[in-house]
DNA sequence: ACCTGAACACCGTTCAAGT
DNA sequence: ACCTGAACACCGTTCAAGT
């Protein structure tokens, strides 16, 4: 056996990464990470004081992910409005999270403040400041962006997802449940009725780039108001 | 040994909760959760089919203490804005979740919609309804709010919280690690002299329940324009 | 100096056995 | 019918031992 090429927090990171787009973060897991780079489990303690410094790492190179991104983009234009300017960088970091389908989770549990998420916000806040308003509004407005500023939200409500995947679309079932709403949920109801038109027409029930870029936009042009009211 | 209290679901999932309230999320486990019942772990697997299957009804539970709080809150008067009874709804869940602060994570990987959601939603709909918002235009509004709708966010930014912690506020070191700052990351350095100054008089850096009234009203505007427009 | 083997204290879950 | 004991295949992490 010749000698493998020396360990290094770089490799083992790198490797964390790809387990995690190939199993998701559950399948990411001391011995899991150290098979993938031919070594035992208890190597990686060397370059990595447990797994939850392996984690807070790993964030932080989903965020520098983010930030390339959003250097690759193109200048603003001189007077461009704040909102599209933050919402093309927004949109850009939400790109990268699809390809890394288990980083909202993470970045859930393990926010913590490392250089690459500052460097981001540090940008998003003069952007806005640049725009007028205070360093007071700033704050507030990221506060309300919350996760939503990376490109995610966490959501809640994914109407009729599970009761249409258990089975093929039965349309008498669907119907006889729907039935069952009307008296005690009517506006569910109501809207899965909607929806069940609309179905015929677009791809699915729900699309969810077009339901983030609404919710961010309500939220933009929220903000607006107040930055227009205080000047 | 005289018989003990037979073993149901519901006693479960009381045991749970109560385990979560005073370990956290992670503190829930078959084995912890049987204790408390004196019992051993296999025995739950009668009235549960997994831990899966008792974490998604503990988010049941969850969401009917947060039903039982919004049916407590007073009728809104007849012509009351929408925004404020949707508020006053929001916020009410949001003290259910304050009192168990292992909610919102276990609502964000397990929100499966369960009778409970469902009620949830289909009144906080059926208020926006009311108001004259179109079907399509509330579940546009129900994804924009994703997790606030139930109270919460998932809030990634908390400026100079792991700074502060570590050490006592040091001012010397503090004011040098701005210095550090102020070449790099400009607004967030500027951001923190701001802040710096607030901390003398307020009680924190940042007040979450601010915070989250701040991000949800900005919220509520952006959709009431979009609402005024549309008629 | 760097990695490994064996071990420890935990998990969720199974299955045959007890009562 | 309802619960238990023992076991299995996993975790993260430790520590002394190898090279």
């Amino acid at each position: 056996m010749a000698a493998r090429k020396p360990l290094s927090r770089e490799r083992i990171l790198r490797e964390a990464m790809a387990v995690a787009d190939r199993a998701g973060l559950a399948g990411v897991t001391m011995r899991s990470v150290a098979d993938g780079l031919g070594v035992e489990a208890m190597a990686l303690y060397r370059h990595v004081s447990g797994k939850n410094d392996l984690l807070d790492s790993l964030v932080e190179l989903i965020v520098a992910e983010i930030n390339e991104a959003c250097e690759a983009l193109p200048e603003p234009a001189p007077e461009e409005d704040w909102r599209s300017v933050l919402r093309r960088r927004i949109l850009a970091a939400r790109a990268t999270l699809l390809r890394h389908p288990w980083a909202p989770a993470l970045l859930g549990s393990h926010g913590t403040m490392g250089p690459a998420l500052m460097r981001y916000f540090d940008e998003f806040g003069a952007i806005m400041r640049r725009a007028g308003f205070s360093v007071d509004a700033v704050h507030h407005a990221l506060h309300a962006f919350g996760s939503r500023a990376l490109g995610f939200t966490t959501e809640l409500f994914q109407p009729g997802a599970p009761a249409i995947e258990e089975t093929e679309v039965d349309p008498e079932q669907a119907l006889a449940e729907l039935a069952a709403f009307a008296d005690s949920l009517p506006f569910l109801a109501e809207m899965a009725a909607h929806l069940q038109h609309d179905a015929a027409t677009t791809i699915g029930w729900c699309d969810d780039q077009r339901e983030f870029e609404f919710g961010l936009d309500a939220l933009l042009d929220g903000l607006e108001v107040r930055r227009a009211a205080s000047r």
